[in-house]
DNA sequence: GCGACTGTCACGAAGCGTTATTGTCA
DNA sequence: TTGACAATAACGCTTCGTGACAGTCG
């Protein structure tokens, strides 16, 4: 048999014992077979739960909505859950960056952040000019839009001027 | 008197009274006066220290690291706690974003991330060739080592990648 | 005397980690 | 008999939130 115990189990997926232990008080994963002594036994089953389990725990599901979710089985539910993540860890990506600049400044370092002369000058060394950069912003909008917004916001560039070149690299 | 009862305090910073109790509690923030009947009063000498004290949870301190700090007043010890907290800071930083990925991925959204190649098919647009993309890794790394890294993080590239693209700038 | 406020306990929550004690297998 | 492992149960950690009950202020 493929069947294994708690702590060869966990030790595969990376967990602790103590935490397989909790999954089954909790119900989120417990085996259906035990040994004669009572030891739980993680088969094949087990083992595809398990991997959902840990792809849901990555992306930050709690382990209640993990649990409903596989129980449920619904796609449209799991769906949600994972958007209402994502905006949830959009959130919590922009407060740890807030918190970043602040210790920075806490720190008194230099702002790291670059600045448009920066990049100019750089794509100047690499040998491109005025209508070289402005290729180079009609494919980047071309192709990657949003993250061409991105990156003008990430220069330091107001919304204005940030409209403005991406209209002219229209 | 400028002095406020704890309810009036703890809006003041946008706290509840029960924080304030429990700051008292674990001697974070003390009133040093107290009401004949011991009503807590807060003056000028706890809003400055309350102050620190926000700001320092901002950064994502301990409150346990914030009472330290505060008490000793040692100015290394500050430093060192920030730097510590800049790393970890940088580390959940980069945890988010891959957490972020994987909801994409689990979504089925398309990559919004650039890839390398969309990078060099821009630059390539712009006039850029092979010499002229060392050029610009050259003056990145030259200009903004800690700015050139993170670029590439995000690019998707791992550290080993990144680590050879660097020392290849030099 | 009434409502808004204060005081001091004390429990709860997330997600396990970590003993402590006792039972089972080779 | 001896380790290595299993079981259950229960406390610990962090930062407060949320009552409960009684005294105080205006």
């Amino acid at each position: 048999m493929s069947e294994k115990t708690i702590t060869a189990f966990a030790r595969q997926f990376g967990l602790s014992r103590a935490t397989l232990l909790y999954y089954d008080k909790i119900g989120l994963l417990s085996p259906k077979t035990t040994n004669q002594a009572g030891y739980r036994l993680y088969g094949v089953d087990e083992e595809k739960r398990m991997e959902r389990v840990c792809l849901y725990r990555q992306a930050g599901l709690s382990l209640e909505d993990i649990k409903s979710l596989l129980d449920q089985n619904c796609d449209t539910a799991l769906h949600q859950a994972l958007e209402d993540q994502l905006r949830q860890t959009s959130q919590q990506l922009a407060a740890l960056k807030a918190r970043q600049r602040l210790i920075m400044d806490l720190l008194g370092r230099p702002e790291t952040q670059m600045t448009v002369n920066q990049w100019v000058k750089m794509l100047e060394e690499a040998g491109v000019d005025e209508a070289g950069r402005k290729l180079w912003h009609q494919a980047f909008e071309r192709d990657a839009p949003q993250e061409h917004e991105a990156f003008l916001y990430g220069l330091g560039l107001d919304q204005t001027e940030i409209d403005a070149i991406r209209a002219r690299s229209q």
